[in-house]
DNA sequence: AATATAGTGTGTATTTTTTACACTAAGTAA
DNA sequence: TTACTTAGTGTAAAAAATACACACTATATT
């Protein structure tokens, strides 16, 4: 190849924006840089593509090696190649966003190299990013702000049971603004795909709420037709 | 750079799906390939991306390219990076697809030397295609019928002044199915970002059918509400 | 001049979806 | 028992989507 193909030093990273919901919050994990460029500070997680894998393979790595799960729902987005976008060369980034269940044991594993600290940061309270990172971000809010109203994704943000409340909750977050209860609760039961189950939410000093769960087989069913939450 | 980024021999490349209207068919323009690999079968027309220029400024650079043009409508949609999809290499590419008015004089410029032959293609009757473009073409049809719903892209295949029936036609041809004729007028007019002209249709051997055109400025005001086509 | 042809252009009733809106029920804590 | 906090529910009005059929008009043909 290198005699045929036009070769000249580059390399195609990818950056993940992770989403996880906690506590009522919408927040994204970020590392702290370890290695110039950009050295302390907080970017996104992210790698360069290895010669033996996929982008998509290499996107699944990279969450793998930083929470130690492997069935992380993610979707790649955007591709980012502006010329001057990293200052140490010709640096072409694939864009994913991802989502997790947080709360329970989830500990991050041993960051690599480049990170010497990695967090989960509420989206509304970022700090500073390295590289055209916060850009990055935005476009992954934008999209995923699209794709919840088409996609069941707000599920993967959840814990398998969960409330009607937390549902609204996690599209409020995401979308921005807040949601009639009521008309909320008519439109996503009306997809069927969730269900009901004969439990409480427990641990709460007040009416304990109805817990559901995500029905992946009746959203199976449904596939293919357009869905619009 | 080269000491810091790990860098293996690899290239970053746009695979542009160009469609056209013409004649109540709905085309993308197909090169045929004048080297190896694939010498001698039909693709999307594509190039590896410079080292001096953006994937955008390169996915411009091939359409121009290839048609002369410089302001075409182009939008990125996805990035294929599977190990083996390039047989010479290790070849991530960017698609592009974009939307050309067809008609008039807008002969295609001479080929760079890896293509022999251009042509315009119904999307019906595509050949067989080197490299995963077929794939690549699907999902870009995938795309753009989404895109269609929310953004006015129907009206950079029409020319400047077009009929109501054309621009159904557009939609139908990209939809893959047929609209109600009374629904669907009383729908793109009722967006208001269409302007009726003093003008009919010439040179047809029935009753000529008033002419429009897409009013930029109203679209402009109307940008940023969600709209849908 | 009459007629055939082929696409243009229009309205209404029905159904579905979206929106707006406020109180009672249930469980816990003091 | 009372106060507090969140859960859970219905209806009316407005807006949007759908289904549906015929008269008009310009040209070409005889």
């Amino acid at each position: 190849m290198i005699e045929v193909l036009p070769i000249f030093n580059s390399a195609v990273s990818i950056d993940c924006v992770l989403f996880g919901f906690d506590n009522g919050e919408l927040k994204i994990l970020l590392i702290e840089r370890n290695q110039e460029p950009f050295k302390d500070w907080w970017a996104l997680p992210g790698n360069i593509v290895g010669e033996e894998e996929s982008v998509d393979q290499s996107a699944s790595r990279i969450l793998h090696e930083l929470t130690g799960l492997s069935d992380i729902y993610m979707e790649q987005y955007y591709t980012f190649g502006e010329v001057g976008r990293h200052p140490q060369g010709r640096v072409i980034s694939v864009a994913y966003y991802a989502m997790l269940r947080l709360g329970g044991d989830k500990a991050l594993k041993p960051l690599t190299s480049y990170a010497k600290n990695a967090q989960w940061i509420n989206v509304k309270e970022l700090p500073k990013l390295g590289f055209d990172h916060q850009h990055i971000f935005d476009k992954g809010l934008e999209k995923i702000k699209r794709r919840i109203k088409h996609l069941p994704i707000a599920f993967e943000l959840l814990p398998e049971k969960f409330t009607l409340t937390q549902v609204q909750n996690v599209y409020e977050l995401i979308l921005g603004k807040k949601l009639d209860k009521r008309n909320f609760r008519k439109k996503i039961l009306s997809f069927g795909v969730l269900k009901e189950l004969d439990e409480k939410q427990k641990g709460v000093s007040f009416r304990a709420a109805t817990l559901y769960k995500f029905d992946k087989r009746k959203y199976a069913k449904l596939f293919g037709k357009e869905i619009s939450f």
